[in-house]
DNA sequence: GGGTTGTTTATAAACATGCTG
DNA sequence: CACAGCATGTTTATAAACAAC
């Protein structure tokens, strides 16, 4: 029983664009937006105000995929291959509904929840920026930089901050102070934990005891609870992650691991956390850099909460995920807009938010207990023409549903590369048959091969025994048997839990789909974090319910913050973006709170 | 009880050179040897008859290692980026005990063991070169190319060898028949294994469905014994491993595994098969690519063979490797020669061969037990400042015993890459201070940035629980509890399994290392092999026993034969080499056999 | 001799998704 | 035609075996 939840240490998804992890942080503040290059159809691209080699792509609700594909075919021809290898795509306005015009991003440093971040002692935010694309709802878009440096003194053993120090540790843990040892296990991969630390580091640069103990102090879990397999697991992942690479010390002896700056999206604890622990908190409407600290801490240390944060299976980060590939080199990013009604600080808990994902892709449509409000669009790897050699076709309509996910397909060199995507991302039609999304670019990388990488318990197999007859699945999974299922028990029966667990509640911040070109197509991917019941009577949305022809959200408002999310996959290929819409209204997250009463009958 | 050997499925090392992965099979037959380019100390470079891009490196046994070095870079820099991204590194002779000139490496087809070949009715061997490099031990090397080809019709549903197909699938199963379910766990790993299946195929393409039937069909234990969760390990190492690539077939639907060409070292079942299922064929002098099939399957069949070849934890892969980093996109092979005495097809099983590894760096001499005869020596990465940026300093030596092991440091581009070698390997000393070979070069890669990869039991975790006090240790092992041992039931006791094991008895064919420049600080890396008590008074070679010193191998004649071996890793930069040496008598056998006694008591 | 740090392989699992009966 | 289940893929977690300090 001791096992810990089935896979749960996922992620969260980022909620702020990565910026480069150069220490240039000075110079990175208030650069002039450039000229943007405007490409038919509407289609803008311009310089990315801070993040260098990186371009901005702002793209009209109303402009076609095939004239993004363009724009950034052409953008990328113009620049060459040492042109900017990132464009980030942001959804522009037509006119409809928000400000024509797509204002340039990022361009001051408006502070957001000023009050929220000074709390902290030592957290000091580098840069803030707060951008409007589209209407009002499409705000309070932030980053912050290095706001961990201060954690960190130097380099060499100051870096393991003093366990006194309280530091800006989200939850689980107090001032080093004894801590209560029930500390749950925190929602994030060790990939994650392992960035956090690193990025923590005033250097980006850790010792592995450093780093066990960043992790300790930070997660009172792995310092009170895990067994200490868990640094085996850490060492593990510092090795099979590429991400992660080791470098000596000028003077030898030590070893320092760090992550390779190509890859850095400067993860750090910080940026990731939201104020999800706590269901109300997360309710809040302003996904903002809450420096949550001493102040929440005291609401994380409820069991319940803390139940609610270790639970949950968190989503799949890849279903935030954005795997884009420009051939030259270059990575395309989607850019989502996060939505910024920061008002009403705690709800009635009926409805926490909702994700959404690009590129559907023929996601399983469940008896529907609800309007579908939300959906989520997943956007497959994608090629852009821009360097690939004799395309042979070039197909309108993606060739075929041909694979099955993202993977690293072998370039299909004889297909011309296009921006695949689901009918309804252009035409709002459900995604049925949406899904044509293909052609993972992980291999395809530009040039020269790139590589990417990205790894028993005991005895007892638990794996289906070969005579146990029902056991014909090669994909070990565990029984749904009684004990570690306490909160299931009177829930489904055997089999029937895969299917449920399918349509697991949504828990992000806040959803709204008005404002982006992407709206129609968004579909949602299940992601599986599950909110205690005992939150109040949150609700979440099974699959079904975030489907298609959820545009109409009934109450969101129309929200857009470009948020630039991942998987701490260390794929250089693979982009990941995270479209978190807030601004709905509590009452009108109602539209797809249904599958709730399915993990827990007691809520009927 | 049912568990598998505790990490057990290391792939075999290689026995012969990979070659290109190209179907260019005919015109590589008799490529005439081009004339060698000469560099001081007697190193000559040349190309290799049949790989296009590599190159062969005599390297006389005077040679210093620095020579190689330079002569290596000078040829990197002829060459240019274009050039050939191979080395072979042959031991060639300085007129000591060989003839003194290094004949051109493989130049005909003359065929060794072509009765055992023709044995098998589907399998013929493409090509087979016989080189001698030095004296006439250094014989008998040479490789088949698309041996497999045969075996697989065409592409889409043929591929998936028949199971009435007798196939030349080595011991473990016979012509499809019932086959006695007791299949002992070949001692390849999944990723081998899936090489192994994938490069039977004549399209070097296969379905994942007939991946698994290939293994199933040539190696019974996985249609007979295993769970069906090896199926999940197949997929999950196909996924895993960048190796392993994707591509839907152009009519869609069916997507074949591939794997990367830049990487395969087409390694098939049948080159990396050795008659080590049988302690005495293992014995055999010849390495050649005996292919057993029916006629060898007989023995293997015996208990005593099966739980000879299951039971034994194989030697690490890497022991056997040697990653080399040329910085200019060019990888340094080490070809080893193996000795070629083909003679006595049976022994008295006195002993079965030493492995060779490159490049010792410090490895444990344990209480020595007899006059240590085989030398591994361990050869790190070493990175050629062929292309090398600024260069600060040019150590004689290696820098410093900074890092570990192989890993991925990050360039450490401040240090001239040099062949890093311990002491012993120049002066035969013994490797106490060896462990200089650092700067893993696999985060090297030249120009743009490459990426490579490489990821429980179920419950009642053995890890050390934090409570039990002596389990301070976070690498989870298994306590050297009884059960699982039942061979090494009256062994040692407890604690001392775990260094036992490390005099593990050596089960390659022969060794001698009189003919090769690195014999004297060829130091073993004690593979894990452990060959059955029952196998006849086999004793095993404890680590120390192979350690330094060892260069007067008392009755081993000296053959050298190019092995390229490898991890199955696919990690470009790294280059494994199996320097396997074969030629000793039986009765010369006897230096290194030693700690078999540890192993088994009642031998003693 | 034992602990630390690294590297790899094996397994189990959770999930995603397309297919197919 | 909906769908349940299976096949196929992708990732993360753990345990472990080893190597080299
Ligand atoms: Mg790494
Ligand atoms: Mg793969």
């Amino acid at each position: 029983m001791r096992r810990s939840p089935r896979r749960p240490l996922i992620l969260k998804r980022r909620k702020l664009p990565f910026h480069q992890s150069q220490e240039s942080e000075p110079q990175r503040n208030q650069s002039q937006p450039r000229e943007p290059r405007c490409f038919p159809d509407g289609i803008r691209i311009l310089d990315h105000p801070t993040m260098s080699h990186t371009q901005l792509v702002v793209i009209p609700k109303s402009a076609d995929l095939q004239s993004v594909i363009g724009a950034l075919t052409a953008r990328g021809k113009e620049c060459g291959v040492h042109g900017p290898n990132k464009f980030i795509l942001l959804s522009g306005n037509d006119g409809r509904e928000c400000s024509p015009d797509c204002p340039p991003p990022p361009s001051d440093g408006n502070h957001d929840s000023a009050e929220t971040i000074q709390s902290s002692p030592d957290v000091k935010p580098a840069k803030m920026i707060k951008r409007s694309i589209g209407d009002d709802s499409i705000t309070s878009m932030q980053w912050t930089d290095k706001m961990s440096q201060s954690e960190s003194s130097e380099n060499t053993k100051e870096n393991q901050e003093p366990k006194s120090h309280a530091s800006q540790a989200p939850g689980f843990h107090a001032n080093k102070a004894p801590a209560p040892p029930q500390a749950e296990r925190p929602p994030y991969s060790y990939m994650a934990m392992i960035q956090f630390a690193i990025n923590s580091s005033a250097s980006r640069r850790m010792t592995l005891k450093d780093i066990y103990m960043w992790i300790e102090d930070h997660f009172l879990y792995y310092r009170d609870v895990a067994k200490p397999g868990w640094k085996n697991s850490i060492r593990h992942n510092l090795s099979l992650h590429h991400m992660f690479i080791r470098e000596m010390a000028s003077d030898s002896k030590l070893s320092y691991w760090s992550i390779r700056p190509e890859v850095n999206r400067c993860l750090t604890l910080d940026q990731v956390y939201k104020a999800e622990c706590d269901p109300v908190t997360a309710l809040d409407p302003v996904p903002t850099l809450a420096f949550p600290h001493k102040q929440q801490q005291q609401r994380m240390k409820t069991p319940t909460v803390c139940e609610r944060r270790m639970k949950p299976l968190l989503p799949r980060t890849d279903a935030y995920l954005v795997p884009v590939q420009i051939p030259v080199a270059s990575q395309l990013y989607l850019q989502p807009v996060v939505s910024s009604s920061r008002l009403k600080p705690k709800r009635s808990a009926s409805r926490s938010a909702k994700r959404v994902r690009i590129a559907p892709k023929g996601s399983r449509v469940d008896p529907p207990v609800m309007a579908p409000s939300s959906q989520t669009l997943k956007v497959e790897p994608v090629c852009v023409p821009v360097s690939c050699e004799t395309p042979k076709a070039t197909p309108k309509r993606p060739p075929r549903s041909s694979s099955r996910r993202k993977q690293h397909l072998a370039r299909s060199l004889h297909e011309e590369p296009v921006l695949l995507c689901p009918d309804t991302f252009l035409d709002s039609g459900v995604s049925s048959d949406a899904s044509t999304f293909h052609h993972d670019a992980r291999d395809v990388e530009p040039g020269t091969h790139h590589r990417q990488d990205s790894p028993d318990r005991d005895f007892s197999f638990k794996t289906p025994i070969k005579s146990t007859g029902h056991l014909t699945s090669s994909t070990p999974s565990k029984p749904p048997c009684g004990a570690p299922f306490e909160h299931w028990g009177v829930t489904p029966v055997g089999k029937g839990i895969q299917t449920l667990l399918d349509f697991s509640p949504l828990c992000t911040p806040q959803l709204d789909f008005s404002s982006t070109p992407f709206k129609d197509p968004l579909l949602f991917n299940s992601p599986r974090e599950l909110l205690t019941p005992a939150e109040g009577g949150q609700r979440s949305c099974s699959r079904e319910l975030l489907q298609p022809g959820g545009a109409a959200t009934p109450t969101g408002r129309p929200v857009t913050e470009g948020l630039v999310l991942d998987t701490m996959n260390d794929s250089l290929s693979k982009i990941l973006v995270d479209l978190s819409f807030t601004g709905l209204e509590d009452e009108d997250l109602g539209m797809a709170n249904i599958s709730w009463s399915e993990f827990f009958p007691q809520l009927k």
